[in-house]
DNA sequence: GAACATTACATGCACTCGCATCTAATGCAA
DNA sequence: TTGCATTAGATGCGAGTGCATGTAATGTTC
């Protein structure tokens, strides 16, 4: 187990995630109202393409389920996504994507595309 | 620009910054007494070995300038490290580890290295 | 079916963060 | 020296997060 691998992989980690969250941030919120969470749960969203469950939602996304729960109310008060009570079970909801949450995806997909090639594309894949 | 590695690399760091973020705090904070930004400030100071400048650390460290000031506010108050002013530059502050920060700081260590090589070590370099 | 455990999601709370701003010290120009 | 810009660090504030817990529906055991 080579320590010393492992610290570099993980400061490169830290370094990327700080840079890109914060660029994304940055772009996204003011090009297009969006956080990253936001971007990401409406990613996820639109390429499972049908009603999804919350729980679901909540092992693809990197979120605790409460906040989870909060970013879908966010998107959902500005009717980027629309969300229902699961015929079958009861107590879940489902959350699909509008018209509008679609739309603004589309616009921001590119934007996101640039932010990440800028942050990884001259970092050489890692390697030992 | 391979658009489809560019992801790839990010899912990766969020999926990896997560996991680490996660357990650190958990590990970390039970165990320690520390938060990940405690940890990482002090293991600055240590291996820098001598007094540090906040402006110094800022650089080093992947946080706002604010959250370091708090961070190192927090640090001093569990007396693990302890500020003064800069006699050369009286408006800087420059910090320096404690006995009981460097013990923390020695005690808290092979958690950290522990957890990132739980999350690292079966993870190959990331290659294309 | 009554009582209790479990599951799905929402919410109160405390905490950390970044941004904007404040204060104080320094640098610089006239 | 005076006046103004800049820099270092602290702080008010709003936003997002996770944990613990609440509420309601479902499952289970007797």
């Amino acid at each position: 187990m080579d320590e010393e691998f492992v610290v570099g992989t993980w400061h490169y980690v830290l370094a990327k995630h700080a840079k890109a969250m914060c660029a994304l941030e940055r772009e996204l919120g003011d090009k297009h109202g969006l956080g990253p969470s936001e971007f990401e749960v409406l990613d996820r969203i639109v390429r499972h393409d049908k009603d999804l469950r919350i729980q679901e939602l909540c092992d693809e996304v990197h979120l605790s389920q409460s906040a989870l729960s909060r970013v879908v109310a966010r998107l959902e008060k500005a009717e980027l996504v629309a969300r229902g009570v699961c015929h079958n079970d009861r107590r879940g909801v489902f959350v699909c994507i509008t018209d509008a949450g679609r739309t603004r995806y589309e616009e921001a997909l590119p934007t996101q595309r640039a932010v990440l090639a800028e942050i990884f594309s001259d970092a050489p894949a890692l390697a030992r």
